[in-house]
DNA sequence: ATTTTAACTTGCCATTGACAAGATGTGACC
DNA sequence: GGTCACATCTTGTCAATGGCAAGTTAAAAT
């Protein structure tokens, strides 16, 4: 049903922010040409800036819509600490993509309205599963919680871990984050 | 008796690697540009590429610099793990630049030879100083010390962290590191 | 049926990274 | 002292990119 038609995608919008995603995965975000999405999405070279302005604005877009993914991966997780940590690590490796760019302020626009509104739910979700869990200071364990989970996910997707670490990010995630709470 | 004549300027792949890491200071690594650094050093545009090929080859070179940087960081930092840790984020402000650079293998050549060596004495220092301190098993010791202070570092620089954290970043480090191994 | 408006396109320009070919000093060698 | 080889930088060029301005099209509103 997807029209071809030049004209009028239908749902632009959407799949600039799915080619974005792609484009992402496959060479980061570094080499991320807006040109190249409009190819791959059919349309000229400056639809994007119609519905984005600039590459920032959809870098923009795509970290909120990450921010978003994210709220509901740990919503999904329930209400254990663990599961929780565990859900950040999958979320991170599984939308990449969305996950290089949230936290890379030189890429998007971080007081865009939007953007600031998703983040704060993704944080509120956060640090309620913490609170919920410490019996000491919940600012402080949150912020190790956050800590620990955001930084082997960061190195994982790096590659700058040794292979002795597995291929399972999510149970070498368990298996660290279970020493923070024992 | 900086030679300002173009011609032999005498030590030009430092002072490109030092523009380098001012530039990304100032913008971040995607605002980055060849030719911008070739003004900064006053030297024509295709300059650089005589040192470094191209920018990946550029951003290598800073990438293995950093490596050097932070295993003398953690070298001073002397035998305790907290304070390695402290270092550790200490040395991510500090040269934030490099930092960035070190942990984003879509800027640079993660398989270079001298990075790789470079990557491999600092991960030396690091898990050495989590063997001397832990009674556990230390791989996943070193991991857990590795992320949390490598997370907090992240977020620090991306300024994700809400302003409660405060504005001095070895402090708060330590108090969430000190979480790890109570 | 006409007008308005949202959603794209075409055309353009400055900047950039990369490459090729040339210029210029520096030191080695005789 | 002269020439030669080499390391280091320059000039010139090209395709690709981001961003802007102006035009075009189709759908919706009146």
């Amino acid at each position: 049903m997807t029209r071809p038609s030049a004209y009028h995608h239908g749902d632009l919008r959407r799949a600039l922010l799915d080619a974005a995603a792609e484009a992402i995965g496959e060479s980061g975000p570094a080499a991320l040409s807006l040109r190249d999405l409009a190819r791959r999405a059919g349309v000229s070279h400056a639809a994007p800036a119609y519905h984005f302005g600039d590459k920032a604005g959809l870098l923009t877009a795509l970290a909120a819509q990450g921010f978003d993914l994210l709220t509901r991966a740990l919503r999904a997780a329930g209400d254990d600490l663990l599961e929780a940590g565990v859900a950040y690590v999958g979320f991170a490796v599984r939308h990449r993509a969305h996950f290089e760019v949230m936290f890379r302020p030189d890429l998007h626009r971080a007081d865009d309205p939007e953007l600031v509104a998703a983040r704060a739910r993704a944080g509120g979700v956060l640090r309620g599963g913490v609170a919920r869990r410490t019996d000491r200071d919940p600012d402080a364990d949150a912020l190790a919680a956050w800590s620990i989970v955001h930084g082997f996910a960061t190195l994982w997707l790096s590659g700058a871990l040794p292979p002795r670490v597995g291929t399972d990010p999510e149970a070498a995630a368990r298996a660290i984050a279970g020493r923070l709470f024992p």
